[in-house]
DNA sequence: GTGACATATAAGTCTGACTTTTTGGTTCCG
DNA sequence: CGGAACCAAAAAGTCAGACTTATATGTCAC
């Protein structure tokens, strides 16, 4: 997905990072810089690279005379892309499914809403072709092209949004689709009403509809939310 | 607010950072290690720490016999705590204060709806509590006791939805909150419809009427986004 | 027990030499 | 004139070793 260990401090960081978010080395655990560089054999200044990058994730905490010490999860920087990778690649997989479902049951309905309001003629056409796509895909088992306008679809709208924050949710969003195709639910064709429902928001954003261009992915939300059993009845 | 400049890296970083986001390296700039080093008087092993900070935040990507360039905006890590710092000091300030504002009213209502159904005992003492110093300081001009209320307000709301990634958007949320008292409107008392609300909130997060909480929450939110002249009419 | 002091430890810093990748130019041939 | 192969320089990347600094902890006197 993305630009694997650049460097070598780079693959020390894809080792030692699934680790570190695997709970492989619990909170307060105490690691020592030359230590880990013999372990990995590397030089002591590509240890120390990989671990200011560990610190500026707030993975760890580095402190003269102690050691590098492990941070409490509570403490993560769960927005960093890598971060999320790395969660999502370990046991943590069904935690940060969940809880990023939930996250993008709150942004992407008012992202939706913000669409209709500014997507650019060439945005609107993008997501008609999207939501063209998702439906010649919606039957026979082709999972994988659907998922592709599925994904295409949803960046279209965070884009569209216009805030960058927002927007920065694309990568997030795409591992959390790429998610459930792939190990999760999801083994017959998608279905019919959340395909229907994405056609609508598309029409919604290209008419400039906010409200029901939120409503609508509000429930695409939901039924995201549904497959997951998050949400009681 | 944090930490500042933990070792000499550290120090780099302060003012390559803010320097960077402010955009006074322009996308495509290309600067080079050693001459930073120089510039900043450090050692090459400390420079080069830096950049590895700066490129796990996707501000810059260091290639070989070409240098360290810096990335356009739309790359950045924007959710790094420490990026939204650095924008919120410098010229990017209004833009990063409403691309903020909008992401807690897309936030905070679903995590109260959340709160409600989720928050502990102790929560809801908090969160009266809180609401009890809102009233509290909500006159006379005591505009930074009742920042303190509001900010632990929020905090614990995100806090006590249960999901990791609401929670940690607590510092963000302290920041837009402080940098309105501090720096923008906010001359007066603050809008007694506010205070009510917040104590509103409150009691349906207490009573678990999650719908109420939703709705009131957006009903703040959408006050935030007002003032900044965000949403219109 | 409390405070001052000594000590060991691990991170932090600096320097210099060497390696590797990549760009951009140069040359040579078709 | 154009393209392919080649060469050289530039900058990041890597390593090893010596030294500095902060600080946790143990010791000793009171």
């Amino acid at each position: 997905m993305t630009t694997p260990g650049r460097g070598l401090h780079g693959r020390v960081l894809d080792s030692l990072g699934p680790a570190i978010t695997a709970g492989e080395y619990p909170p307060g655990s105490v690691l020592r810089t030359d230590e880990l560089a013999k372990d990995f054999e590397v030089s002591r200044s590509v240890m120390r690279e990989a671990v200011r990058v560990l610190e500026s994730m707030h993975l760890v905490e580095s402190r003269r005379r102690v050691g590098v010490t492990v941070r409490p999860k509570s403490e993560w920087n769960v927005y960093d892309p890598q971060v999320i990778r790395w969660r999502l690649a370990g046991a943590d997989r069904p935690q940060q499914l969940r809880s990023l479902t939930v996250l993008r049951s709150a942004i992407e309905p008012i992202a939706a809403g913000l669409a209709a309001k500014f997507a650019t003629a060439e945005q609107c056409a993008e997501l008609t072709e999207c939501a063209i796509g998702m439906v010649a895909n919606s039957r026979g088992h082709k999972l994988e092209a659907y998922l592709v306008h599925d994904v295409a679809f949803h960046r279209v709208i965070l884009a569209a949004s216009g805030n960058e924050m927002f927007a920065r949710l694309g990568d997030v969003v795409t591992e959390v689709l790429a998610g459930r195709t792939h190990h999760e639910v999801m083994f017959e064709d998608p279905d019919p009403a959340a395909v229907t429902l994405h056609v609508q928001v598309a029409e919604a954003v290209r008419e400039g509809d906010a409200l029901r261009a939120e409503t609508l992915t509000r429930e695409i939300t939901v039924g995201a939310l549904q497959e997951l059993d998050i949400l009681a009845p």
